[in-house]
This record gives C-alpha cells, structure tokens and sequence, in this order.
DNA sequence: CGTACAACCTCTAGTAACTAGAGATGCAAG
DNA sequence: CTTGCATCTCTAGTTACTAGAGGTTGTACG
C-alpha cells in the first residue's frame, strides 16, 4: 500500500476531495501521480504536506499565508523571523476581530435589554436600528 | 432641495455609490425616481431606510436579515417576537465566534510562547504545525 | 448659450475559499 | 462481465460588495 487515491488521502487528513482537487488548482499541491485511467495516486509525503496545510487553515492562516508557510518550512537553515511575523500578524488580526466582536455583542445586548414590549411599533431593537444616536457612538 | 442624487445620498448616509446600487439591485431599496436623464433621485424617506440598512449592517446582520427587519418594521402591530428572534440568532453567532477566535488566539500564544531559537529547523511553529498533537486538541 | 468636467449610467468581472452539480469514465469486487 | 461506487473535468454558486471599462448627463462658469 505505497500510494492511495484521493479518497483515502481525504481520509487520513480530514480535508475534503474536491478541497483536495482545489488546493491542487492554486498550487498549494503539487500535481500528485496517475494510474494509467487518470486517477490520482498519493503517497506518504502527500499527507504529511496536506496535513500541515489543514492544520494552518484551521488556525485561522489564509490560504497565501499557508503557501508563505510552507516554502519556509522546507528550508530548515532559514531563520525564524518570517514565521514569527506570520504567525504575530495572525494573530494580531484575531485579537482585533475579537475586539469587534465583543463590541457588537455588547451592542446587541444593549439593544436587547429590557425588550420586554409587545408590538412592533414600539420596539427598541428597531428604534435602536433607525437611530443611530440610540448606540454607544465610538463602537461604530 | 426636495430630491437629490445618488452621490448627496451616499454622503448623507455613509453607504458608498456603487453599495447603493447594489442594493437596489438585490431589493434592498426600491428603484428610485430618475430625471429625464436618467439619473437616480432620491427623497428623504431613502436616507431613512439606507440609514436603517447601513446600521444593521454595521451591527453584523446579513443582508437577508436586514431584509426582514425592513419588512417587520413596515409593520408597527406585529408582535416583536420576529425581530427578537433575528437579533437573538445573531448574538448567538457573534458570541460563538468570539468563543472560536478566542481559543484560536489561545494556541497561536502557546505556538509563539518561548519562540526564541533561529532556524527553521527548530521553529517551533512549524513544528506545531506538523504535528497536530501539540496542540490543546479539542480546540480543533 | 456653449462648453468643460465631475458625476452619473450600465454591465461585467473579481475578491476568499471553497462547495455543489452535471455528465462522463475508471476501478475493483463478485 | 457486470455492477456500482469512486473518480474525472468543468462550470457555477456562495457573501457582500468593489473595480473598471466605456459611455452619457447635469451644472457651473465664462
């Protein structure tokens, strides 16, 4: 059992065959073999690199991070510090959303709070809606 | 100064141009009156309802729930139960992705933390990467 | 009244990262 | 040899806009 098809390959990482297919398209994949009817054909390697990528994805890394990543990775005397503006960037981006975020909840549950009422008419989520003045300015 | 243009309308409202063209597009406003010309003509009421969609928007709704929160709020003696529903529905989203960043900025810390080293060779971030189990594994 | 020119018009395509589907072919088990 | 699941390629759809091409209108100034 040297080389698999995409299915397993799928399989093993968790990652979905059209994604595979995809990821082949932009080149995050190199164009694996084929059987003589044009399937593809995976090896150990194969997995090893898709596994990398999923993991990166899951972390959040777009998909040109991960192609960034990956060239690095390869080349084991390089020093760290691209990796690490990487991965800070990243993760800088993260605490900004989440900073968003938790505006907007607080936000929504401003404009929740004591929606106790009956009619729409006199409802606050859509007075809070028509009028901005209604929100805490700076959050947006 | 009755009517104005697509451009004093997108000054008034903080929505660019070619957004208030899309949103006529797919519903969101009603076409509007145009001059022997051609050109849009808007009237106060627009400012309203574009003011209504570029704030919900702000605060994180679809384009579909901004949709049904201008139809209910067409409708003063409804019940507000819908409205509720929308806002509650979103602030469950929000606070899931607050919940999902928040573990993501957590392991992306523990990648980076002690990353003083020098090559690739031994960057602990691409280690991680690699090898999935050094990660906090229900979080992914 | 003529003209310059910013603002307007429509339409298409591009963004991110896949996902879904159509229609055709391959592969392996019984 | 047949059955049927897996695979193949290719196109289009998702979200909410944004950018650009190529052409027209409105208005302010002289």
């Amino acid at each position: 059992m040297m080389f698999f098809s995409i299915g397993d390959l799928a399989h093993k990482t968790g990652v979905k065959v059209p994604t595979i297919r995809f990821y082949e398209n932009i080149g995050l994949l190199a164009e694996p073999m084929r059987t003589e009817g044009g399937q593809r054909r995976y090896s150990a390697d194969d997995v090893a690199r898709l596994s990398f990528i999923r993991h990166a994805r899951q972390l959040g890394f777009e998909v040109e991070d991960v192609r960034e990543l990956l060239v690095l990775s390869a080349d084991p005397d390089r020093p760290c510090a691209e990796v690490d503006g990487i991965v800070y960037r990243h993760l800088d981006d993260v605490k900004q959303k989440i900073e968003k975020l938790s505006a907007l909840q607080k936000e929504l549950e401003r404009m929740v709070c004591g929606s106790r009422h009956g009619s729409i008419g006199e409802c606050r989520v859509i007075q809070v809606l028509a009028d901005h003045d209604m929100c805490e300015s700076d959050v947006h």
